[in-house]
DNA sequence: TTTAAATAATACCTGGAGGTATCATTTATG
DNA sequence: CATAAATGATACCTCCAGGTATTATTTAAA
């Protein structure tokens, strides 16, 4: 699946919110339309807050909005954000670098692999996602999996 | 880094017995070369005999060889026989079907990217990694991780 | 000014991946 | 046949991602 739970949750959760980057979105809200565990969904909100990629209101009518426009939040930003600090490393064996000139037969085909990765990660901002309406997807979706509060 | 560690390590140690599929490589041997922890790398060697890709002889002057052809042994084959059962999902998001017609900008952009992966890990058999000679860089790469046995 | 609805902070619980430790079994060889 | 060198089986340890629980704080609005 490439990426952790806690990643997958951020990038539903932004992707959500980009739907109007006016609007601000309580957790509640979020909870209902894409399921994520409640309290878990909370203590990443407030870690999504800290990251600046959205900010927080508290108090009664609180919530969090998107911090930036859409064009300038990429999906990479998102898994940063998120506390995802792994890095996609080039070496299909993950070896920390290779210290050899002669490469094995999968250096390159895998490389291509991990550019084409970085690559969608990096060009894709939340624009282009509200374009095709994501969020609807999500939180449909999201119904299948029913969990209580 | 896309696999978990026993994967990759599965990995390392397949393309490392490629070298020689004749030969009988006792655990000693092959942790003397990958500096895999050295009981875990003992537990993973009976998992992957029992896989069926490799084989062990025991008693003295035992070890594992290849069961196959490496021709006939996938990259995709070894990550199975190292019980990792990941299926590489189609959605970004991690859902586990999109049951919408319209699908979100990421589908297909998406949708390369794993089959890309897919298609190399089927693709892709020892016999070619023999020819480019991996286990050598392996070796040499793992002595990086100084560990005692 | 009280209350209710929201977020913040903090500490705890749990399962499973990765790693250890110990003992049992197999077998070549002197 | 005794020994040493190999694998097999099994049980345990440890850390951390994912998830819960509780209490504190903020603020709109009755
Ligand atoms: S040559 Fe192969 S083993 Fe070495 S770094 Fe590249 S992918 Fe990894
Ligand atoms: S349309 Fe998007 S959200 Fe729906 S299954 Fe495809 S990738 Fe996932």
């Amino acid at each position: 699946m490439i990426f952790c739970k806690t990643t997958e949750y951020a990038l539903r959760i932004m992707s959500y919110m980009a739907m109007n980057e006016k609007k601000l979105y309580s957790a509640n809200n979020i909870y209902e339309n894409l399921r994520i565990p409640f309290r878990y969904l909370r203590k990443q909100l407030t870690i999504l807050s800290k990251s600046g990629l959205i900010f927080s209101v508290q108090g009664k009518n609180g919530g969090y909005r998107l911090s930036k426009n859409l064009s300038e939040i990429s999906l990479l930003d998102i898994i940063h954000a998120a506390g995802d600090n792994q890095i996609y490393n080039e070496c299909f064996f993950g070896f920390q670098s290779c210290a050899f000139k002669k490469k094995c037969a999968l250096h390159y085909k895998w490389e291509v692999v991990i550019e084409s990765i970085n690559n969608v990660l990096i060009s894709t901002t939340l624009e282009e996602l509200k374009k095709t309406g994501t969020p609807d997807c999500i939180s449909k979706n999201s119904l299948i999996f029913t969990k209580n509060k």
